[in-house]
DNA sequence: CTGAAAGCGCTTACAG
DNA sequence: CTGAAAGCGCTTACAG
């Protein structure tokens, strides 16, 4: 293995120096540093990370603690993860994927051996136990989510009543009065995962400042259910001339519920969602929806952990982003305005 | 933060003392290790992994290289990533996700750096220049995959030609004689991902053993266009009263397809595939499959990557794991065998 | 059975 | 502008 002590030599110049021309903290002749560099190319040196992490207390690994409790949709939380990878590097960190079940112990375990700087903590839910363990460790995180109580973690999340008030507002603008509200099943909202209700309270309340009506459908947490359930919903919709799908696995099966039920859109039925584009590729999901966009959402949470552990005990204020979603129209909403005005005039 | 000199302090020994209490390679007499036990209790305290790391040459983290060039379907991929998180965890070791498009630079990075004792490489393809990496800076991997020529690199993969076999011989049990193969893109075959090669080779073999017609159906790569082009090509199934398919989105896409051309399982179509018990249910996916068992490759992966690891230099021989795999009944594939017989008699 | 010493490969005040 | 020295927190021969 070579060193900088290797580097040293080759250079004619001491290791501090070559330390220097390495971590660019410090200001070093032209013509020092050239030789260095040149030696550096040469030997085809690269520092030893856990020596460097030795001496600065810094690792530049980030760790991404997620929970599977197999409630979730994972189809739709593995983007994130990737999206996480990819704004760390894009840092000049590395990630630590830590799947535990046991997380608490995981947070545990990295906080006390050092192994990360940070940690970002995904399908967070209120209450979370994980939160605790960041207080009593005391190591910098963000939450990707957005508890009712985030006990003074940074949090970043997208801005789930937007994005209901966005795709409620659409089917309005379009003349659609009575909805079918597909929404996640009352487990995830037991279990705390605040995004449902944050998309859900929002979703009721901007129907009624339009006088809208929506009706619930609760969607079976079992996938192979949703079919089958989905399509009755649809049959058994009354008037309701749109269906808004807040749920990742009934989004992702719609197609077959669509297909089971005999309904064609936007003709027979309108569907709008949420979801991201990854997801609708994947699933060939041909509707309106509101990016739920894990690229933007992870790279903003790993903007925010930076900054935190950049402040490192400097106890800044606490901050929560929530972030715009942007709608992608893929024509999945009938325009019944032309209809509806027909017989007044 | 607490270090081994604080144990130490407390416990009324050497450093060298608790050090050794803590690998326990190194026989302590139990009075001495009980005091030592209770400090470190009492002080809370846990090894800093970077110190460690730098003393032994040993980092306890593996790397897990993944490259998604976008033919690669995501949700079939992630299971394998949380699944060798979970087999690197059960071994004491923390997992490097590693994502990045460059992934020759990201393993000579990590090799030189000294960030991870050994590396996992998924979606290997023929002449993958990974693998040439790998070489140039001798570090001890494996491939979850079996390309043609693994370079001296160990590998472990499910085997695809059996699970072809399988799935052939099960169709013809049940007298099917004439099946449409749905099976990835030719740019797949291109591109060098020998699995689909693997298993297509087999079942066209097999198929020719006992008299068998297979007319193959190439899926498009674009999933959004895998409904229509499926439920086409069954429509225009002609004789055949069977699809077996080899290619996870369309098995995902599998159930829009059918209600697209009207089909139903098992009564108008027998249906047979290969996918992962997650997969299938996340998509809802009532059909007899081969499974692809991510737990049980990944856990094999880490298993083979570890003796690798502790094996060291010793050039013991390459090792190629196939995986034999299990079928899942659901049920999805008509038994002809008494229509047939009928007309006979 | 235990401890003093050296060393892992780096960085960082501190002199000069 | 450069270098000698100390230190990061551990482990591991080596004495005793």
């Amino acid at each position: 293995m070579t060193t900088i002590g290797d580097v040293a030599r080759e250079a004619g110049v001491s290791r501090s120096t070559v330390s220097s021309v390495l971590t660019g903290r410090k200001f070093v002749a032209p013509g020092t540093r050239a030789r260095v560099e040149l030696a550096v190319e040469k030997l085809n040196f690269t520092v030893n990370s856990g020596a460097r992490a030795l001496a600065t207390s810094r690792t530049m690994v980030i760790g991404v603690v997620v929970q599977l409790h197999g409630m979730e949709f994972s189809p739709a939380l593995a983007p994130f993860v990737f999206a996480l990878s990819d704004a760390a590097r894009a840092a000049s960190y590395d990630v630590l994927l830590m799947t535990e079940s046991d997380a608490v112990g995981a947070i545990r375990r990295v906080a006390q051996t050092r192994r990360v700087d940070g940690l970002v903590l995904l399908n967070i839910v209120d209450d979370d136990p994980r939160l605790a363990a960041l207080a009593a460790h005391d190591i910098p995180a963000v939450l990707l989510g957005m508890p009712r109580d985030s006990r003074g973690v940074d949090a970043v999340d997208l801005d789930f009543a937007h994005a209901a008030r966005r795709l409620v507002e659409h089917l309005h603008e379009r003349g659609h009065r009575d909805v079918l509200f597909a929404r996640w099943s009352s487990a995830m909202f037991d279990a705390g995962h605040s995004f449902v209700w944050r998309f859900s309270d929002a979703a009721f309340a901007c129907a009624q400042e339009l006088g809208m009506r929506l009706r619930t459908f609760e969607v079976p947490v079992a996938p192979e259910l949703i079919p089958a359930a989905l399509a009755q919903a649809l049959r058994d919709r009354g008037d309701a001339t749109a269906v808004l799908v807040h749920d990742d696995a009934a989004a992702a099966l719609m197609p077959s519920a669509l297909h089971e039920s005999g309904l064609r859109v936007p003709d027979d039925i309108s569907v709008v969602s949420l979801f991201s584009a990854e997801l609708a590729r994947s699933f060939a999901l041909p509707y309106t929806s509101v990016e739920s966009d894990p690229g933007r959402v992870a790279a903003g949470s790993i903007d925010v952990l930076l900054r935190r552990i950049a402040a490192g005990k400097s106890a800044v204020s606490t901050v929560h982003t929530l972030l715009t979603p942007r709608m992608v129209d893929r024509g999945s909403v009938r325009d019944l305005t032309q209809r509806r005005s027909a017989p007044v005039r």
